[in-house]
DNA sequence: GAATTTTCTGTTACCGGAAACAAACATCGC
DNA sequence: GCGATGTTTGTTTCCGGTAACAGAAAATTC
């Protein structure tokens, strides 16, 4: 007389539902191993690990102990291949040198790891449409849930809009004043704090140097400098760009012909601040004594400059964060709570100090 | 008379063989549409898209044309699924708030780039042994062609060791001096120059400020340091020991008690210079005049800071490089050829010079 | 206690590619 | 003129999951 065969897919001969027998040790074991060793289907398997409830606790146990054994790890490509979605999101990022970027793109990595996420990065160089369009493509290629650029040039807002992304993109614009969003704390509270202050001193003549136009956060940092000087009756002797570098702040300084028209420089972020300092010192010029110098961002060395850099504190991380949010929200169609504003704090340093007596005068020339 | 079904696929009753009929728009096509559209079989197409010569010229058109009229993406998801091979590698690194570990991050992006890879970037607390922990199990699970370890601390080995990665894994590591590797260009070749330029400046008695013991460059520069200094019949004050930041450096000085025992403050990267440097002016230390300092790295401000800094230019764009050209190695078991030695080139600027008559005395003591 | 519902588990099909195999056709040699 | 060979293309199967459906077992109803 026969056993009835037990039922399942377990019909390869051997009486033991938890059969191993062909179990291969090389290759990555996959659900269909894990079922075969808890004498059930792979869809329990399946089910179990995407946290269906309605499984037996017995049967719940076997796979449990099945998945321990063969150190089971879920394939996302395969699971990626079934859901249509994946769980990667490519990022555009600035070339990183300068911590801003970089500090932006570690809050946004963590976001995302936080969410289930992986970040895709690729570096490159912001203002380069060639680069620009070769990193979309390599992009597009790698199925991604969504597409997030961590900063925003003109080239960049372009490019987006001229590519065809079929999943969700993001631009993280620090501050979009321009494009009808809600202006940035930096913009609307952190500069004219950051004038205020030196007005308080006693200045009453500056000069800005601000980043590269095709930036936007650059532009809006002009656009509130200027409001702020115009605010309390200052004088700008005008704008010079650089290039987000402490050389292009230092170039900045020494283009200017003649004796210094101002009491203080307004850098638009603390390495052409440093830049700018040296080539002060260089002219001779006492920092703060004869001129006074602020950036922007309070980068963890601004506090060790000599002297150390009155700037505006800028949470780099929070604003990865938030654009990694924002892409989420479109990915997973969710309705993202207002985010309360990022607070951008003065942080008084020695490289400002009251308007000297011996230069005071060239304030109201 | 009925005209015969023409061969292939296409037999929805159109007679056009190029049917562009059920071609859903909303869905991103698939090599079966190409396929229906060109009148060939999906292999066919397949076929084209991997290079392969043997397809007729006249065939390769319609394949092309009709690869451009639906924008065809390849599904990386599927394909490496059946190849059993992804293009992602992941990427670990220490939190960049440090210039070095970000630009070593862009190296490997673009070598990575230029392989038809991309690197899931995921920072962590490299001496943080459940971070690490967490990381690896979060990248393990997204199917990677490779792992990469940007930097090197102990607690980084350590993991390597004991995750079971199931794919080639690397950690780059600057310097490999302990564990037999040839060792760097910056340990051999840098410091060593550096502290010759100090003894040719007439400085005898020296201080290191190194990395975190953790860190494997740490170590490999403080035993360089002490090799250069026994070559030179240096005295070494000693080591202090900070976590790179410039906040560490200028808390080595300034837990210095009594007048300052050294005429040459040698730090193990420029940030640590630059809090070491601030700290001795607060002390009222010139620099060069009482006191000189050196740093490691040349960041992009190190050129501006007050006064520049005399450093060692560490190429780390290269080092990501090599980093991903190990991996990719493994990936693909190629042999690779031994690649040149870094670089590390002196740059001598202000922050040095020779030994003031005031203080040269100590020097001896 | 049979019929019905609910709960749990198994079967089949599919995602979008690539590999293995097979077939159709052209070319060649003797 | 017919098999041998080579070139080009098509068919089937598989990768490792998930979705949809179906079937069996248990619980409930009347």
């Amino acid at each position: 007389m026969e056993l009835e065969v037990p039922k399942g897919m377990n019909q390869a001969g051997s009486e033991d539902p938890t059969d191993r027998s062909d179990v291969d040790p090389t290759k990555t074991p996959t659900i269909y191993d894990v079922a075969r060793l808890a004498g059930v289907s792979h869809q329990t398997v399946s089910r179990f690990l995407r946290g269906y409830q309605g499984i037996r606790p017995e049967t719940r146990e076997r796979v449990l102990k099945a998945l321990h054994e063969v150190d089971y790890r879920p394939n996302l490509a395969a699971r990626s291949l079934t859901t249509g979605r994946s769980h990667r999101i490519g990022a555009l990022t600035h070339e990183i040198d300068q911590v801003g970027p970089s500090k932006i793109a570690q809050g946004a990595s963590i976001a995302a790891r936080e969410a289930g996420y992986l970040l895709d990065i690729v570096t490159l160089d912001m203002s380069n449409r060639d680069a620009i369009n070769q990193a979309l493509e390599l992009i597009m290629q790698h199925d991604l849930a969504g597409v997030l650029a961590l900063s925003s040039t003109d080239e960049m807002t372009q490019a987006f809009e001229a590519a065809d992304f079929r999943v969700p993109a993001y631009i993280a614009a620090e501050e979009d004043d321009a494009r009808g969003g809600h202006p940035s704390e930096i913009t609307s509270v952190g500069l004219p704090a950051l004038l205020s202050h030196l007005a308080g001193l006693g200045h009453l003549r500056l000069l800005h140097i601000a980043g590269p136009t095709a930036w936007s956060a650059a532009r809006n940092r002009v656009r509130a400098y200027e409001r702020a000087v115009a605010k309390h009756g200052l004088g700008s002797h005008g704008v010079l760009y650089g290039d987000w570098s402490a050389k292009s702040g230092y170039d900045a300084i020494m283009s200017l012909k003649g004796p210094l028209p101002v009491t203080a420089v307004v850098a638009a972020n603390d390495q052409m601040a440093l830049g700018a300092m040296l080539a002060l010192t260089e002219r001779g010029y006492r920092i703060p004594e004869d001129v006074s110098v602020t950036g922007i961002d309070d980068i963890p060395e601004a506090a060790y400059f000599a002297p150390p850099l009155t700037t505006l504190r800028v949470d780099f991380a929070t604003q990865g964060r938030n654009a990694v949010e924002q892409l989420l929200a479109q990915i997973e169609h969710l309705v993202l709570p207002p985010r309360p504003a990022l607070p951008s704090r003065l942080v008084a340093r020695k490289s400002t100090g009251p308007v000297g007596r011996n230069l005071s005068d060239l304030s109201g020339q």
